[in-house]
DNA sequence: TTAAAATTTAATCAAATGATTAAAACATTT
DNA sequence: AAATGTTTTAATCATTTGATTAAATTTTAA
């Protein structure tokens, strides 16, 4: 049962921020709606009133992580006024910043694709972004070639970005058990990484600065 | 349905069998007992007879799967006689060999971990693995002073060579979507990878060769 | 071959869970 | 205040699902 504070709080949102809470932690099967209506501090069958079913409040749940995984990054990598280098600055950042205030968000999205991939292949949104990908791609590789940067399929770049930051938030539990670190420590383990993984990816890129 | 291959094989092996798949692809919560028992071509009730119950049986998948995750790593990284870059070679090779057979194993075993962190804290193994990483990092802090590396914690190291590797097998379909592969296509991404993830990590610590 | 043990099956149970319903409480409009 | 519309509640339903049971079948041992 959650805090029941701010009467002004819709009783639509409230489900809404529970759904969000309890999906991203426990996926959609180990979720009851029992469980969200807990947390959001209201009767169960208010939850089918305002979303009518658990799978539709999952769509809206999913759609919305999807677009937290990617809306803010396809801005910063799309922006043609940047060197690759900004381009690798700001995208590390915004994504530090998102996944220190959702640290559940990746391995919800990636393990919710993998026990149903079927579902999310024509996931709104998805189709979209293999063209931005696309667009990226093409831009950054002109970009390293006239940098001088050595024959690298751009690809792996972005990969290794999203590996070397997501990575140690989903891992999270592990990482914590395995360097005997509280949470603090993790924490500023995690602001260490911010500064280091630009560095790491340049360094593989062979830019200097 | 599973195929009716090999009657020489035990039902006690083919629900183990069908429980590793079926409990990867879809998780504890997501996977019903029915599932086990369609794919491995046996009665429902045979699995409780052998088994138990589905949490006996979780437990044994989820126990050889943490050891999968480890075991091989902790004997490269804990022979002594190797140096950095080799160990860096070798646990890369056997890290990709894991994941090409087992392409489903680190987002299960992380997101069972995510969505019930407590149940996790005292698994069997993990206590051991502290005093093994400990190790590692001792001896690779000097083996890197020794040779001269940029001052940087080796934890950091383990991470991204973790990172680099595992991540693109978790977000495999995510992957296949952006970058619009096949499996082939994917899999010769991921062979890339293997040549290139001990390139970048030595770039990264300033080893040359 | 026969008796005992182990394995397998079909049927069923009980609890959990997503969803609905009808009535009550509350708010808004006239 | 009365009527109307909206939101909330308690109770209940129907299905799913983990587990059990008792009987049938197969295997093993004597």
């Amino acid at each position: 049962m959650a805090e029941d504070t701010n009467k002004d709080i819709s009783t639509e949102e409230k489900i809404r921020t529970a759904a969000f809470k309890i999906f991203q932690q426990k996926g959609f099967a180990g979720t009851r709606t029992r469980d969200i209506a807990d947390e959001a501090g209201i009767n169960l069958a208010l939850l089918n009133y305002y979303y009518r079913s658990k799978e539709k409040l999952f769509e809206i749940v999913m759609e919305e992580s999807l677009k937290q995984m990617f809306v803010r990054l396809l801005i910063v990598l799309n922006n043609p006024d940047t060197s690759i280098s900004e381009k690798i600055d700001t995208a590390v950042n915004i994504y530090m910043n998102l996944l220190i205030e959702n640290p559940n968000l990746p391995l919800f999205v990636l393990s919710e694709i993998q026990s149903n991939p079927d579902k999310f292949k024509k996931q709104v949104g998805i189709p979209n972004l293999y063209m931005d990908c696309i667009g990226i791609i093409k831009q950054a590789k002109t970009q390293m070639e006239n940098a001088g940067i050595r024959d690298i399929d751009p690809f792996h770049i972005i990969i290794n970005m999203a590996s070397l930051t997501i990575f140690p938030f989903a891992a999270k539990p592990m990482v914590k058990i395995l360097s005997k670190k509280n949470d603090n420590e993790y924490y500023q383990f995690i602001e260490e990484r911010r500064r280091l993984i630009p560095i790491w990816i340049k360094s593989m890129l062979g830019i200097k600065k």
